[in-house]
DNA sequence: GAAAGTTGAAACACAAAACGTTACAACTTT
DNA sequence: AAAGTTGTAACGTTTTGTGTTTCAACTTTC
């Protein structure tokens, strides 16, 4: 099991606009070139982290830009635009429990309240981490090389 | 994205076990009826947390047993032994970033620590709980109904 | 020691999800 | 008008989670 790669990707896409932003236009295309993933997919997730008002695209014209500040984008943000967990939760009950066990009918509320607390705990870390900060690692990164 | 639901079956089934283990012998086919999951499937479950040393069963005699004190099976012990996440991470970079491109090259880099105290933080809420706490809540629950 | 019930494990089937691909209409700029 | 780009739908492929069938090995009971 793992966190869909979009995420590490919609990171990566938010990266490069920033970085190349200034000197060119980051197209679709030119997204797809660095991240290895195929352009339709880039669009895709450009298109949900619009809908989240993390980014501007515009047809035709080409060429993505960021909608806020850098420090104003945390990772929980792209996590959430880019759909990592749906409603039901980060842990998965499965769907046919006993109802006639008194353990079956009751071990989901039992639960419930400690999955809930190990998934904030895994979001709210995202929450303290901004794009500003995963963007100044990578330009110090760059600069070392 | 989900975490498999064996962990989440898992602990109902070690919750059975130590509910139900003292009037009855706790079979394979008892756990299949409690949980809802096919039979093979609950030893399968079974087969990994025998691996784990959390309980005992034997071939032929039927019945599982707890191999640990309740307060000393975390969430955590449980959710390693069910293999939620491989050695991958929790996250998941894609495969063919662009090495020619300086943020392609690096960005792994720049995000894998962020990535990993957020996997942390999630795997120290789960160490935090045991498995007494989940079965006194699951008590509680039953003796109020 | 034979029968019945159980576990362990392999092999295959099926469904859902992630990701890739093709195709094309709508739009903008030159 | 032409060229390049985005947005989106439709379909295909691969992987993974879960279910199912089958059977050998083992234990207990009769």
């Amino acid at each position: 099991m793992q966190i869909t790669s979009k995420f590490t990707v919609a990171v990566h896409i938010l990266t490069c606009i920033d970085i190349f932003g200034g000197q060119m236009r980051v197209t679709s295309d030119f997204l797809s070139g660095s991240t290895g993933v195929n352009a339709v997919i880039v669009r895709n997730v450009l298109g949900q982290l619009r809908a989240a008002g993390i980014v501007e695209t515009r047809q035709g014209s080409g060429g993505a830009h960021l909608a806020k500040a850098l420090d104003e984008i945390t990772l929980y943000d792209i996590y959430k635009a880019v759909d990592c967990v749906d409603d039901e939760g980060l842990f998965h009950f499965h769907e046919n429990p006993n109802a006639d066990c008194p353990v079956g009918r009751n071990i989901h509320k039992a639960m419930d309240g400690r999955l809930a607390a190990a998934q904030a705990a895994l979001e709210n870390e995202l929450k303290s981490t901004t794009l500003a900060q995963v963007v100044a690692d990578t330009r110090r990164i760059i600069d070392e090389e």
